[in-house]
DNA sequence: CTGAAAGCGCTTACAG
DNA sequence: CTGAAAGCGCTTACAG
């Protein structure tokens, strides 16, 4: 095995001190331009690397980041939430820009959660995606809060004010949905998804939902509101019990586009056609909601835009800069389901 | 902002010597009892999490793994092809498991390539993911074979014996596509991917669809094979140049499952119904391939199995254990397309 | 512009 | 069983 060069190989070399190394390596000004160059040759030469454990220990921080996405307990093992598969690829793309190595973790329930990357200075900073138990999630929060870690999370407003929330304007976004339903001719629209305080973004939607019926003069009917997770075999099993309860209804608006995808595959069972008979709107715009049967119109999350806010974020607040909550705009993803 | 506890701290505390509670908080045996759980509890306490960089540039290792995701260049950007995505979680849950933290990044076609993870010490092995374009692979595979990097790839085998290969089995994938569609009658099946060296995975199964179609006795026409790469445009734009050539087909055995939505897409447009009219197979089951319309059969790669067959593997090689590169069996999932 | 020196926070031989 | 000390490979004040 070929020993890694340091810094100090290269000093013998060039025949100049370590510390002169390091510097040319920076690129310091302080360097005499051709030492500089001199040094910078070798280490090209000698195909130096600086170590990170060395430089990082020395500098008191890491150059990366942590994404923790917290999945939903219900989710089974090998299926990761696609919109979540999206944000991962911004929040990685978004990063690398900034000269960030971003570290990924998957929590498990019953770990050690937070797997302590920044107490352990192996980030700088954490990204928070999805809570899975909404409860626990909380009483973690707590604690990063009180360990003075930088963190920002993705998803609904926080009712903790020193947590910073980035995400999507799902009130908005519940807004545009119905709305879009309405102008199509809907009026008893069904909606299908949580609404509880355990998934604070679906209520969201859902409280969008409803502002939207009560400025169309619509009464709103809380029999047609069906809980579901975001999966598509709660939407199914959702939708049915939509079906069973014996409430008419002409349109859906549903909480994720995988309860859309649920649902739709419901209503096949029983005859309905989507969209003549049921109109369907789904949420998040993943891929595969362009490839349903029929494709699903959707109210879309910018993924790329909210990747590189959320890392532009804990990076402010990892220089101690002023960040303040943001909400990114969704829009209406009009295909063939309604 | 609170300081962090270090070693020290927690020796002063304990009124104990600094290499003390470095050996009890790694349960050393050589501490006595006691004293060892008297640390843990004020370490506790104190909310310490030993330094990684510390540690990791003591011990000379990093416990750290880097999955380097090599994209198609013609992908768009904000499109990572959703069979490395499934790998992606699979690989992070396997290296989680092994107590290795996952560095991921997504090469820039242009960037400094392999971010020279290892030679920077922060990460102790390096995964490979898809090439970008092939050639270009295979320069830096040169580069990282010569620094003696420790690294694996997916794919198809290598014809560099020191490569070390993962990868599914692409040439009894092809056979089991193509003897399934056999089975159910059909004997024009055109072959939608390329089949050039450009593409080893896909040349694979097109070399196990041929042999399938030997041993059934059937004459292949090479004028059935329209080249495409993973995604459902091109699957949309070749299925279109098969339509066009004349030729007469039955069966599509598309080299992936973005093809064959896109096949069928196309198939679709010119009022041809799947299976009634033409019958497709897609290869990797992705996410999408059961929501797809109609469902979509396919050749399904595991994953989950993938990932930890992967993690295990650069482990070993950094551990300087012997290993083989495998062939991972793959199956067909019937579902409604064929 | 350059070098000698301190120190980041650990781990671990060495000595007792 | 415990402590004093060296050293991993850097960066950067300090002195010249």
């Amino acid at each position: 095995m070929v020993t890694k060069a340091t810094s100090i190989d290269i000093a013998y070399k060039a025949g100049v001190s370590q510390s002169t190394v390091s510097r040319a390596l920076r690129d310091s000004p302080l360097v005499n331009l051709e030492t500089r160059q001199r040094i910078q040759a070798i280490a090209k030469e000698l195909n130096y690397k600086v170590d990170k454990n060395a430089s990082n220990l020395r500098m008191q921080n890491s150059q990366t980041l942590a994404l923790l996405l917290c999945e939903d307990p219900t989710n089974d093992d090998s299926l990761i939430n696609p919109f979540f598969l999206s944000m991962l690829g911004s929040i990685t793309r978004a990063s690398a820009q900034k000269g960030y190595d971003l570290l990924v973790s998957f929590q498990q329930l019953s770990s050690d959660w937070h797997a302590d990357y920044e107490d352990s200075n192996k980030a700088d900073g954490i990204i928070l995606l999805g809570y899975g138990d909404f409860v626990d999630y909380e009483r973690k929060l707590a604690k990063l809060l009180e360990q003075n870690t930088h963190f920002v999370i993705w998803g609904a407003e926080h009712n903790h004010k020193s947590v910073l929330t980035i995400g999507c304007d799902n009130h908005q976004g519940g807004v545009s949905a119905t709305e879009h339903l309405l102008s199509k001719g809907h009026k008893n629209i069904a909606f299908i998804g949580d609404s509880s305080s355990h998934s604070p973004e679906f209520r969201d939607r859902y409280l969008g939902h409803l502002a939207a019926l009560k400025k169309a003069g619509i009464k709103d009917n809380s029999a047609m509101q069906f809980a579901a997770i975001s999966t598509e075999t709660s939407g199914f099993d959702a939708t049915n019990a939509l079906l069973n309860s014996g409430e008419s209804f002409d349109a859906i608006f549903a909480a994720s586009d995988l309860i859309a995808i649920g649902a739709i595959r419901a209503l096949n069972a029983r005859g309905l056609k989507v969209p003549a008979d049921v109109a369907v709107i789904g949420y998040d715009d993943i891929p595969v909601a362009s490839f349903a049967n029929p494709p699903l119109t959707t109210i879309k999350q910018n993924t790329k835009l909210a990747g590189e806010i959320l890392v532009d974020s804990v990076l402010k607040l990892i220089n101690g800069e002023q960040v303040s909550p943001q909400l990114i705009p969704t829009n209406v993803v009009i295909r063939q389901s309604t």
